[in-house]
DNA sequence: AGCTATTGATAAAA
DNA sequence: TTTTTATCAATAGCT
């Protein structure tokens, strides 16, 4: 709709349609709240991400609204006691459900790389520029763990470098003052190059 | 919104409030089923107009689109007063499904890369591990099946080459026959060794 | 998460 | 109601 116009299908790449998600998921629910608003409009909208996260708004209370619908409906199916209604409703929640799962299952195992025979050239380059896609976003991120570990453990090892020096300080001017005080102090000090050398080291894989 | 912009609060003037309810309706709809269509999410969407006529839209079913809602709120609230044993046992296995399938969702999206910010050095190792593997995986069987098609085509491109010796070898006896018959042999020759030369190229990506 | 060039939605009028 | 049109709002593609 802007800089150039869209088709509306499913949008295959993943983070640009969790983008357009997150946008038009804002402007459908502002949409709702000012037509209720305008228009004195009872309303519920329901919106599931394909991630499974749900969203809701309702002008009332998303219960009030789909009872009003129930009524609605109401009219003859209230005759129904033997199979009940809900538990059909809900044998088909759950194979849908059931396929979801078998089609994520499937997606996963490619991802893996085991259940390959099915596809044809195409779809093996596309699963091919997928993984490397996800190898290089981890690898990334692998490496931006590296630093901050690293700079973690700098940062202390400077603050222990810090408080040991003042420990030895604090020992000198012990021994100073009262020259009969326990010689603890090179325990202390070897720890403290200990550190020092650890740090300059290169990180350990 | 246009011609000028207007306060979100309630239209006074019924005719006006009609006319834009209308309009509104029907823009909302069409950016749910938009949203539901590009994002592959599940929405259902319901509208009482002040005069209490019903419009709903849903991109599935709204009594599936409900029942998803009451799965995920029914974490341990459950406020019904026993609704039979087989209903409880369908509801828990639906839960269970649908605790699945964000795992799954969970997993296929990390393996894309995208939802790392929670994972530890460890964790990332082992994911870059899968996923090279997987790689390799997909590589060697792409691999396999250009040979595959590369042999195919080879065994076809040999098939027609006999074919083609052979009509050659009747139009010659033909022409030997019959002086007066079409010079049409000088095209087919022509053809029969495009194949040969085709296929002594290397296989194109 | 912001920024704009564009497309889309729609208030007012007919 | 539906169409038209002048404006305002939403948002696709980038950064």
């Amino acid at each position: 709709m802007t800089r150039q116009k869209i088709q509306i299908k499913k949008i295959d790449n993943t983070a640009a349609r969790q983008v357009t998600f997150s946008k038009r998921r804002r402007g459908l629910f502002k949409k709702a709240l000012e037509l209720s608003t305008l228009c004195d409009a009872e309303i519920a909208l329901l919106v599931f991400s394909n991630t499974g996260k749900l969203f809701e708004y309702s002008s009332t209370s998303t219960r009030q609204v789909i009872q009003r619908r129930d009524l609605h409906s109401e009219r003859i199916d209230r005759l129904d006691p033997i199979p009940s209604l809900e538990l059909q409703l809900q044998s088909s929640t759950c194979a849908m459900l059931s396929k979801e799962m078998a089609e994520k299952t499937r997606e996963v195992r490619q991802l893996r790389g085991e259940q390959l025979q099915g596809l044809d050239l195409e779809e093996l380059k596309e699963l091919e520029k997928l993984l490397e896609g996800g190898l290089n976003r981890v690898k990334q991120t692998k490496e931006e763990s590296f630093f901050k570990e690293i700079n973690t453990l700098k940062r202390k090892g400077v603050e222990l470098m810090e408080e040991n020096q003042k420990l030895k300080e604090n020992m000198e001017n012990l021994g100073k003052q009262g020259q009969q005080s326990e010689p603890n102090g090179h325990a202390w000090r070897s720890s403290s190059s200990d550190i020092s050398l650890r740090l300059g080291l290169p990180y350990p894989n």
